[in-house]
DNA sequence: GTCCAGGGTTCGT
DNA sequence: ACGAACCATGGA
């Protein structure tokens, strides 16, 4: 493959620009999952809503969320929006983690298992468990969402239209090797959230933004 | 009032 | 193998 000198500088301006996000936030492993599914297609004040009602009425816990009535769960849900297609979700996912023995029995699970079984569980697709991989379990696994074709194709380092297996090897391989390759994905995908979200829609003009330099049509935004 | 958020499933072509 | 409808709340 042709080599791109670009995906690593344009980390490097983003974290100069933003610094470190640390994410995801959460207490734990489960926690994360959790938030991952609801965030699907929802801003994350709203998931934060849903997960503190969780929380206080003590239901964040696989046996819980699994025992629930669905009519329950879904009212606790109902901030983070879905809250009846995500109510079937979660608990599809609590279902098969406590029928894999929970959480501590499958994070010992080579990466390439996890995720090949996670994609099976109904309401995890390729970002979710993506998500799930690089964040709740720590594994070299590069997220790809809509900010990132929407950035990368005005800097013109993807076309935008590629496969998200292959848009997701492409990072992949260009970012690799690392001595700490879940350290940079974690914050390059943080990164490029919250550029995309703060940075991108708001202001698309490239110039604006701390990547007009690498901008070749000088419009990050839609 | 309109737009869209840290997507996935299902059902048409 | 794609495209579109569907889901549903809350903040800008």
């Amino acid at each position: 493959m042709k080599h791109r000198p670009g995906f690593r500088r344009i980390y490097k301006t983003l974290f100069t620009a933003y610094g470190p996000q640390h994410w995801w936030p959460g207490d734990s492993a489960f926690e994360i999952m959790v938030g991952a599914v609801l965030t699907q297609n929802t801003a994350w004040t709203n998931v934060e809503k849903a997960i503190a009602n969780l929380k206080h009425a003590r239901a964040l816990s696989p046996e819980s969320i699994a025992g629930a009535h669905p009519r329950r769960l879904a009212v606790w849900l109902k901030p983070s929006g879905y809250f009846n297609i995500k109510a079937r979700r979660l608990q599809a996912m609590c279902r098969w983690l406590l029928a894999q023995g929970g959480v501590k029995r499958i994070a010992r699970w080579p990466t390439d298992k996890l995720r090949h079984e996670l994609l099976a569980v109904h309401g995890i697709g390729p970002e979710t468990a993506d998500d799930i991989l690089l964040y709740a379990f720590n594994r070299p696994v590069f997220v790809i969402d809509a900010y990132t074709r929407r950035i990368f194709k005005r800097l013109r380092l993807i076309d935008g239209d590629e496969g998200y297996e292959t848009l997701r090897h492409t990072f992949e391989k260009a970012l690799d090797p690392d001595t700490q390759l879940v350290r940079l994905y974690n914050e390059y995908h943080a990164l490029i959230v919250l550029h995309g979200k703060d940075v991108c829609r708001k202001k698309p003009r490239c110039g604006e933004c701390c990547l007009a330099r690498l901008c070749p049509s000088r419009v990050t935004g839609l």
